[in-house]
DNA sequence: ATGCCGGGTACGACCCGA
């Protein structure tokens, strides 16, 4: 079973390139982040002629989250719930499916985890807050026992050799003590960094758009897929396919992926 | 460079991302 994650930056201005990424891949499982589209407004009939089963958890102009699946939806369900009172309505930034194969089930939650930069400002600690809750919702998950696999944009460097210059770095909300003590609390309840299972490459995710990023390979590794205990027993290959982001009108990441079974 | 590019909204100019 293959499954990709991949931050589009806009599903609508990216539709030719996802199309022809997944016709070429055939991924069974696709997690999309930044849709920056509403539910009712994703382009569900050229996904479902490629033979995939659409959710969204889609909001207008900002973030989104989807997933599509050959596989049929058993469950699915939207958002970390537990929102306080007082506390602005939710963005839409997780979307979990349910999946029966032969006699395994297996949960896949795909996120698109708050930037939190600038680290002044409330985004911080909503980013922190946003951790807190993931770390209860993938508790709670772990204590299913099933493969349970938790992927998507994370926006965390989780070591100085998923960043190009790490001293330059440091500080940054994706690259700073506080997020990295959240991402390794997730790391301590079960979860396993896919690639660095399988390999100790440099291999970068990401690309800003400026300062001529891509052609100095000044890359960023933010993009993960998490494994519970026996989803990665059924790990077969975990890797990064960087091509995607040197094709016309790219996005600024590229697409991950796992296999299983 | 507290956004240099690029997408979204909406059609000028700002919001947002990492």
């Amino acid at each position: 079973m293959k499954i990709i994650s991949w931050n589009v930056n806009g599903i609508k201005a990216r539709l030719p390139l996802v199309l022809d990424w997944i016709k070429k891949n055939n991924p069974d499982i696709v997690a999309l982040q930044e849709i920056k589209c509403l539910s009712e407004s994703f382009p569900y009939m050229e996904f479902e002629d490629l033979g995939y089963n659409i959710k969204v958890n889609g909001q207008k102009s900002f973030n989104g989250v989807a997933l599509l699946s050959k596989i049929p939806f058993s469950e699915t369900s939207k958002g970390l719930g537990l929102i306080k009172e007082g506390e602005k309505e939710e963005q839409a930034r997780l979307i979990e499916g349910v999946f029966s194969i032969d006699k395994t089930v297996i949960r896949v939650c795909n996120i698109y985890l708050p930037n939190g930069n600038p680290v002044n400002s409330d985004k911080f600690p909503y980013k922190l807050a946003w951790m807190d809750r993931l770390i209860d919702f993938a508790k709670e998950r772990l204590t299913y026992e099933e493969p349970f696999i938790l992927l998507g944009d994370f926006n965390i460097i989780p070591a100085p050799i998923d960043v190009y210059d790490p001293k330059e770095w440091w500080g940054d909300a994706l690259y700073r003590e506080e997020s990295l003590a959240k991402f390794r609390t997730l790391l301590n309840i079960g979860l396993r960094d896919c690639l660095r299972l399988v390999s100790d490459e440099v291999i970068y995710s990401f690309w800003d758009f400026q300062k001529g990023a891509w052609k100095k390979n000044n890359g960023l590794r933010i993009d993960h897929i998490l494994a519970s205990p026996l989803a990665c027993d059924a790990l077969t290959s975990a890797r990064i396919d960087k091509a995607p982001r040197s094709y016309e009108r790219p996005s600024d990441h590229v697409p991950i992926i796992g296999e299983f079974f």
